[in-house]
DNA sequence: TGTACATCAGTGAACGCGCGTTCACTGATGTAC
DNA sequence: TGTACATCAGTGAACGCGCGTTCACTGATGTAC
């Protein structure tokens, strides 16, 4: 009866979580549903819920995906990076950061949609947690190696997920495109900016420390 | 037959208008609908379409009222800030986005959700760009009055609007007063983060440039 | 190795709902004379 | 000042739709013996 005559799925949880990402890709976060998740897959429209016990649990577990995947591609970042410091790994950190953002836009739509998911699901703040701490520590590590200066390292912390966030949140949306002469890559526009704010906050790691 | 005992409303269109801010403050973007809007207003679900084609168009004329209320407050802050140059207008201009983004979060959210709204709406687009231009002259001034020193203009901008409309929007998400021990007034922070940034990439009015 | 059976995953019909949009209508307004 | 009438704003019924969730079911799996 159904083309890969198969009756029990074998991993419709991951299938799910991918269509997902399908819809989203294709036609934005408004047009995912269970139906159309499930008529995806080629599955019935009752499955679903044998995995996810509403449209918010998928979307909270998509987005928890999500940032497991961020924190694995900034780590993966700051050990590939060479950097030479922790300015340097902040950098690396921050272009991850925007390149995760743009490149798997349909994560993080999700991801910071607070009327999609569920804000206070264990795994989700788990794993966003763990994603944010990787920027604290960084910003720790600059503290301890003396590159901090009179800065406060929350607001420093803050300033620079702000930073990037907003460079994915407004390139994503289509509004940087259409305010640049010059249509840049937006990773190499992360690393313009991140680079600025770093060197000039932090000093850079050639150059004096200010 | 109606409370009022009104036929014709006299304002539906800002009425309707109204009606969206109320709706989303009280329970979401996801909730507003043409026929909830009309109900709360208490007229027909009919009446809409002779002022908003499709509930589209009813959202993108609420996210260009949105851009029209920026570009006041931001011009209005500039104006009472007492700034002493371009650089303290940035910061004001910085600190005015953050506080608007925080008590109207129901416009700001709309503003910057591409899926809910008509990007190429000639009245949207020109009140985008109305308040994007606030900044571009702003930087532009900042280089005039000799204290951009090595920077990009196109990526000085593009980094304060990032900075601001990231701290904007964590905040709304709920994602900075959850990471800070001090739970610090949102327009605080943003002075903290803007000043920081300016202060550190441009220098300060008082003390030297870089 | 074989069999009974509990468990679990997926089915598909059914529910009630709110939505956007259309349309023939009616009531109010204001203008031409 | 009064009247006819065009215009326009709002009404309410109707349409077709897709949705989330529930539930009795059935088919597959894998475990105990």
């Amino acid at each position: 009866m159904k083309k890969k005559g198969v009756y029990h799925h074998g991993d419709l949880r991951s299938a799910l979580l991918e269509g997902v990402a399908q819809i989203i890709r294709e036609s934005g976060v408004s047009n995912v549903s269970l139906r159309e998740v499930a008529r995806r897959i080629g599955v019935s429209h009752g499955a679903p819920a044998h995995h996810f016990a509403s449209k918010q649990a998928l979307l909270t577990a998509f987005a928890t995906e999500g940032y497991a995947r961020l924190a694995t591609v900034a780590l993966d970042s700051v050990v590939t990076s060479g950097a030479r410091d922790a300015r340097e790994r902040l950098i690396a950190v921050g272009k991850a950061y925007v390149r995760f953002a743009t490149s798997s836009p349909e994560y993080f739509e999700v991801m910071f949609r607070s009327d999609a998911v569920d804000i206070n699901d264990p795994a989700f703040a788990a794993a966003s947690d763990a994603a944010f701490s990787l920027l604290q520590k960084t910003v720790e590590a600059i503290e301890k190696e003396g590159h901090l200066g009179k800065h406060d390292p929350e607001t420093l912390a803050i300033a620079a997920w702000s930073l990037v966030h907003g460079l994915a949140a407004l390139t994503n949306g289509g509004r940087i495109e259409a305010r640049t002469r010059s249509r840049k890559d937006p990773v190499e526009m992360a690393e313009r900016v991140t680079k600025l704010f770093v060197g000039a906050a932090l000093g850079t790691a050639k150059g004096r420390a200010r």
